[in-house]
DNA sequence: TTAGTAATTCGACGGTCATCGTACTACGAA
DNA sequence: TTCGTAGTACGATGACCGTCGAATTACTAA
């Protein structure tokens, strides 16, 4: 099965203006954490959240091009996977930061 | 010499929310560079930005109601001090993951 | 008291953003 | 091919946000 990687940025483009700024949102947070606690990464669809599906489809948009998470294909279904270790080297404890807070 | 402390959240009503999205503005990045530079306070005034008083007054603001940092008067002056401790012991390992940013 | 300085508050304006519904694309199954 | 599913793209709308100027407060110095 052929999998195609949606186009983000490469590390070196990130900014970190766009990542805490994609980070602030409270549906993209929700994002994040699920993630976080799937590393084999997560089809879209199975996160549950209050907004309907073109909202999802918009918020995934603004954290793949920040920089936060990687997209492939898989049939008809789209992967999303946190992209951990590129923040990790870049911006060292920031996503651990993040994560320990108490929701 | 009387001075007095800025309302503030306490840390336990510090929410991550508010700190990713007051750290996610290019003008309030650069406020709390200067600040983390200048461990001991900042005069507000004394940091170069590129915008009005009145703007630059609104984003202490939003940095302090998020707890970001923390202002006591000085005579006219007000001085700004970043809440490194109360933001380590929240979200360890945030801070230094943004200071960490090549600007 | 008077003048001057540092900073905030208020109201307004323009731009951005989150949200939605609808239409559309891509893929798999029948 | 036809249908159903997963997801995106587009346009519209209402809310929020960054910015400013003008007015105001708080303090110091003369």
């Amino acid at each position: 099965m052929a999998t195609k990687v949606l186009p983000q940025p490469a590390p070196e483009e990130i900014r970190v203006e766009s990542v805490l700024q994609a980070l602030g949102e409270p549906v993209r947070l929700t994002i994040v954490r699920a993630l976080a606690a799937n590393p084999a990464g997560v089809c879209c669809g199975e996160i549950e959240l209050p907004v309907t599906a073109s909202t999802r489809a918009h918020h995934l948009k603004i954290l793949r091009e920040a920089g936060v998470l990687s997209t492939h294909t898989d049939g008809t279904k789209r992967i999303s996977i946190l992209r951990k270790d590129d923040l990790e080297s870049l911006y060292p404890g920031l996503l651990s930061g993040v994560l320990a807070a108490k929701q």
